[in-house]
DNA sequence: CGGCAAGTTGAGCCAGGTCAACTCCGGTGG
DNA sequence: CCACCGGAGTTGACCTGGCTCAACTTGCCG
């Protein structure tokens, strides 16, 4: 059967054109059926998936682009919790209103929402697609608490330095080259971080004037010393204060 | 076949006795290969899980106590990142050193080193068992998330409230009581938290003083005001400052 | 080219981190 | 049974990293 029963929808869709993503394991049945019954979209900047689209539509999967779970609190404080990327797949089968946040495009993004009857199906009886979803949601999970670890004891530069790897780790190409993709705003990373977007801006700053990194664009930068950025992303007290590394080698 | 075929090792273990886990939905055939290859294992506060034993043991399901998977930073500071209860399966097959913390036991813990090929047929085949462990690494991620919204942007009391209801929904047998079990150190609790002890310390207080809650152990506490700890830990500013709500209402 | 959101820079301040001293409690041994 | 010990928890005093607020610049989109 091979390609001549895939939609045309799915064709350019990173989930079946990439071999490890979910579509890419599905049998030509299956990939018919899930095409059929499942609903592509496009979001722009802000847009919001609604709980009530979501009662339905349990299921997301991510095409393109990058995708928030944030979390409002009453004062009108947010905090972005997860961002989810190209090939992650969100299941909110089952869960409650109450531990979820909403989920907010922070650019465009492209969408499926996945026939969950199909879905399940699939879950349930093709396990090499299983297996995909299963390690993408450890991933996540991994992911998610890595993140808890950094923003919970990490200082400003820190984290800072640890979310430039995260996102190195992250891009699709990823060689060991040292240009790295920064996919989100500057304010969409503060909240990420936890941070204020002026400290963001402050510690790119101070990054900069040590020659460790470059930040020609918004949305890119390059590493010029990645063992010192990794140091500091491990939390080396000794990288931390500017020039207390300098007195400390003067007087040795 | 019923009970007749369960190992002695398996039967108190709750894993096996709650229904709603996963060894209580394997086939008589499946529990019983999955016993015999397994190891049980009994850990005591500040027993780690090498990494050398999770090569060949990558898959832990926890029977009873706190397992917590720490950081450590280069100057010696550390972070709770996640912490594991009964019920937890940790799947760590074909996970890199790199973005994983250790496995630290946080008190007595009973944990059961389940084979990873009999684990993985039980996924593969068993869709009962498959979807248990599905929803609990769901859990585990959406958990994880909701950890670093709270603990990026909220403030000590409010992620120390924030805290006390995670205690409360993930007890075992929690109706809508206001007891709650306090099941890790002050301590752990600051680590968790990305917070110092002595600050713990005073926000109890804090929130003894104001009558939201009491502590007359350390393992457990009784809340007195569900409504305003809720608040509090909504980001609710108007709770914050233990004085100025009584102002406001003078001004009233 | 104008308008607006995003990003940057500067100055001041405060929540919570840090350090030190003290108390409490469970375990251990005489 | 009590004396002792060490780690956990608490309290107080001080200090600082990063938040806040305000003014400014930059970049993007129609």
């Amino acid at each position: 059967m091979g390609q001549s029963g895939v939609k045309d929808k799915c064709k350019n869709c990173a989930l079946y054109a990439d071999a490890d993503l979910f579509c890419a394991h599905l049998s030509g049945e299956e990939l018919c059926d899930l095409s059929n019954q499942s609903r592509t979209l496009s979001m722009k900047r802000g847009d919001t998936l609604e709980n009530e689209a979501l009662v339905h539509w349990p299921v997301v999967a991510i095409d393109s682009g990058v995708l928030s779970m944030q979390h409002l609190l009453q004062d009108g404080r947010k905090t972005i919790a997860a961002l989810f990327m190209r090939g992650d797949i969100i299941d909110l089968r089952n869960i409650s209103n109450r531990n979820r946040g909403a989920l907010i495009a922070l650019g465009k993004v492209d969408i499926c929402r996945l026939a969950p009857k199909v879905f399940e199906r699939v879950m349930e009886h093709n396990s090499g697609a299983q297996k995909v979803i299963w390690e993408n949601l450890r991933d996540q999970a991994f992911r998610a608490m890595d993140h808890s670890g950094d923003i919970a004891k990490k200082q400003a530069l820190e984290k800072l330095a640890s979310f430039v790897f995260e996102c190195r780790n992250r891009q699709v190409g990823y060689g060991e080259g040292d240009w790295v993709d920064i996919p989100v705003r500057r304010i969409d990373l503060a909240e990420y971080l936890g941070m204020q977007p002026e400290t963001v801006s402050r510690c790119f700053k101070d990054l900069e004037k040590r020659g460790i990194l470059e930040t020609p664009r918004l949305n890119a930068l390059k590493i010029l010393n990645v063992p010192m950025l990794r140091r500091i992303a491990n939390g080396d007290k000794d990288m931390l204060a500017s020039e207390s590394r300098i007195k400390v080698l003067k007087i040795a």
